[in-house]
DNA sequence: TTATTCCCATAGACATTGTCTATATCTCCT
DNA sequence: AGGAGATATAGACAATGTCTATGGGAATAA
């Protein structure tokens, strides 16, 4: 077309002020000397301007010829740069991994991942963002996270969810109740007692919820909390039987300041997943932590 | 050659990431929208990174599309100017002529030529450097000026010197010797009053004193200066015998306040010419200005 | 001076690769 | 469901970028 320079024309002369010289210039473009003579000359007539004078050893910028350069030499910078970026990107020597999970998913399941992953990649910046699980899904949804972990099931046709992890939930209760530690407890005398559920728009009150309706139960907390960390606490301090990831637990029940009442019903275990946008295109640094995840458990990610 | 991206591959990318679709920048660049889609794609291969995410209606820059884009966006503005800018140095809109010459020829001679091109091109910033002959030749030599204006011979293989201009150098004196406004007095008789010189380096000095060397006779003058107007003064004054080109006084002799000392000799005329280098092309500001002066004259420039 | 060398310009042939047309696929919207 | 609009892919063609070969000029050295 003979609209528009072609840009690789600038890279030409960049090199050949930039060496003085068009021979010199052909050597660092990996071209033939007439290769560069040439498109010297094409910029010339496109600009209808002499850019160089040319001399018995060697090429020398004219006026016009060193305006352009004062221009084309920052904008070659900024390309070099760039490329250099790409490949540190590339090579996940710099970048960074937004991810989006719930305070107890980073802090009982990421946290020895996102350990391993800084370590393996020093260059690549953090930020995890904790929401709900909706609040989530709207900022993969945005663009504001690359990945998020949040439980199963994921009805969101946009979301892409690989189940990575499972929990067992379970319901726990300090030592004001340890008169129940050898018990069975049926769900109708479960309900004796005062339960502390997280709260409404979780994935695992959805469930346990759904476990007493199923039964023709009714589940109704005494409590409500908004995070695992006062679920816990308060099933320490005897205000009621917590239900809860048994591994987030673990310290508690190891100590003895928790135990398990234990229930004559399964329940069913809690799929967690890593949620990703179906149609966007993963970052590097984000496959390097999927893979990283997935490294441990068998589980392949798409 | 596999070396180096091809930076016509930017603009492409530079397009498609700010239309947020292909098909737009295949629009903008008069091509069509499989082409882009296939630079885009060359790219993303050679930097081994996904640049965009399709959707069903265009493309959007994934994290690592949207680093690069912050590079790539600065580096096409720059482009952008550099080919604004070589259009305006085209169009004579934009640019500077770096004229060198001695004072009396800029104010003398240049001037009103200056006044035009000033006119005619206001956007070309002027600088005018005054000095000597031989440092004109050496302001050229050094790249510092674009043309030189001097009194010919010049001697010298790298400089191209244009004959433009014809001067008449004469004696000049004041009313302190009118006695001789009606005479023609022979060399001798002339060396008889104080003579005043341009000082010794100058080309007009060389040829009035060979004039007098021809014919055996030897010319010192009383008084010695280094410029045309202490040269037109101190005649004015009476303090001598100026040697000086008619031109230059022409509003003097009008005036009354000088009159020319006229000798039983022809003296050559002096022959003005503009100076550039050989090997150097001249800017677009240079020739054009050269076309001015040459314009009324019939001289043209090689 | 003459020879040599280094540089750039030019010409013409060749092959790379950039570009197009035609078509497929997908998503969104009606 | 079907249409509109977006991108992806395949394959053919041609533009043009690149090379080899050569010539000319200016500086350098003998």
């Amino acid at each position: 077309m003979s609209m528009g320079i072609n840009h690789e024309l600038y890279k030409v002369f960049y090199w050949a002020a930039k060496t003085g010289s068009l021979t010199q210039a052909a050597r660092k473009l990996y071209l033939t000397q007439p290769s560069v003579s040439h498109a010297i000359k094409q910029l010339e007539e496109r600009f209808g301007v002499t850019l160089f004078s040319r001399t018995a050893r060697g090429v020398e910028l004219t006026q016009e010829g060193a305006v352009l350069y004062s221009y084309i030499e920052q904008s070659q910078m900024l390309i070099t740069l760039a490329e250099e970026k790409m490949a540190a990107l590339r090579n996940l020597e710099s970048g960074e991994l937004r991810i989006g999970g719930s305070d107890s998913l980073f802090k009982h399941y990421l946290l020895p991942y996102l350990e391993k992953f800084h370590e393996r990649y020093p260059g690549i910046r953090l930020h995890l963002n904790h929401g709900t699980t909706p609040e989530i899904i709207g900022f993969l949804k945005e663009g504001r996270i690359d990945l998020g972990v949040a439980r199963m099931p994921i009805v969101d046709p946009q979301i892409q969810a690989t189940e990575t992890y499972q929990l067992q939930d379970c319901f726990v209760a300090g030592m004001r109740y340890a008169h129940l530690k050898d018990e069975v407890l049926s769900l109708e005398r479960l309900l004796e007692y005062p339960i502390i559920l997280f709260s409404r728009n979780s994935r695992a009150r959805m469930t346990i919820t759904e476990v007493f309706q199923s039964r023709g139960l009714s589940l109704r907390p005494e409590i409500e909390v908004g995070s695992v960390d006062l679920l816990i606490e308060f099933a320490k301090r005897g205000l009621g039987i917590s239900y809860v990831a048994k591994e987030f637990v673990t310290k508690e029940l190891e100590e003895g300041v928790l135990f398990e009442v234990r229930i004559d019903v399964p329940l069913p275990p809690a799929r967690v997943g890593i949620l990703t946008m179906s149609n966007v295109p993963l970052s590097g640094a984000a496959s390097a932590f999927i893979e990283l995840v997935c490294e441990g458990n068998g589980n392949r990610n798409v």
